[in-house]
DNA sequence: GTCCATAATGAGAATCAGAATCAACGCGCC
DNA sequence: GGCGCGTTGATTCTGATTCTCATTATGGAC
């Protein structure tokens, strides 16, 4: 059977005081300097489990490294993620789960799954780019 | 300026010839067993090169590995793709587009992107898998 | 055609995320 | 309390991708 260790709730509740997505690198980094001694592959491990278990979503970065990231469990759903800060929003959209099966279907493609995520600036960073666009040189004030 | 040598024509005609998706590990293979004796690096930095210029689709392995693909240039397009034999269908969708654009709007994010990707069992596959099912051993014909 | 600056190449080394090892550990159950 | 076995973690290993840098060869100049 599954057991309940520390170290697997030491992820899940690191995980859930992050805002966006994390690398299980990171989160052990973390980890680690909050003084626990968890190590690298209970990470890793813990964090795949949670994946296949729905409480955690996963996506790959540019990069292809895994990111993890708390999920709010039972619906299916997709993300709108800032590339500068990694806020994150979950979003639904029927529509889009429709189109998906449909455009399979029309091809004679079965056991369809698919992979949505949304990138941009959040306001935050929007307003943040603005006002560096404005005064471009961050240089010393004189 | 950039110049033109055979190390990039080979890989741009090796993309051509494949139907699926590849990794520059295995496009490196093949060329190889052809007689090139183009190196991996090369093959590395060409297919990173195609991508940029639009003329190869890219997308992540579920292991993280870069897949490419020759593209059919100037379109913005997404993919259906056989997670069995590779097997890919450019599919354009503008309803997605649209939404795409409209939920990063609602959520006051700017300058969106967007992966979207379909995978599934193509109609050949798909058969193939049926055809096992109902015979399950794949052993010896007694 | 020849020359040259320099972009491109490729063998090998370096990186780095992630998986595999395996002995020590400790959770759940009796 | 004792035990079986799932879990842990330091470490090693793997494999994709990038970097190095000496060598090669393209494309414009003449
Ligand atoms: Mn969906
Ligand atoms: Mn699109
Ligand atoms: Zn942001
Ligand atoms: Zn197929």
């Amino acid at each position: 059977m599954k057991r309940n260790t520390w170290q697997r709730e030491a992820v899940r509740e690191a995980l859930g005081t992050n805002e966006g997505f994390v690398s299980a690198q990171s989160l052990h980094s973390t980890l680690r300097e909050t003084g626990s001694s968890i190590g690298l592959a209970t990470v890793y491990r813990a964090l795949a489990d949670l994946a296949v278990e729905g409480e955690a979503d996963s996506l790959q970065s540019d990069q292809g490294e895994s990111l993890y990231r708390a999920c709010t469990p039972g619906q299916h759903h997709h993300h709108l993620i800032c590339r500068n800060c990694g806020l994150t929003v979950e979003i639904e959209a029927d529509a889009v789960e429709a189109w998906a099966h449909r455009v399979a279907a029309d091809n004679g493609f079965t056991q369809a799954s698919h992979v949505v995520d949304v990138f941009g600036l959040c306001a935050t960073c929007t307003a943040q780019a603005a006002a560096a666009q404005v005064a471009p040189a961050p240089a010393s004030p004189l």
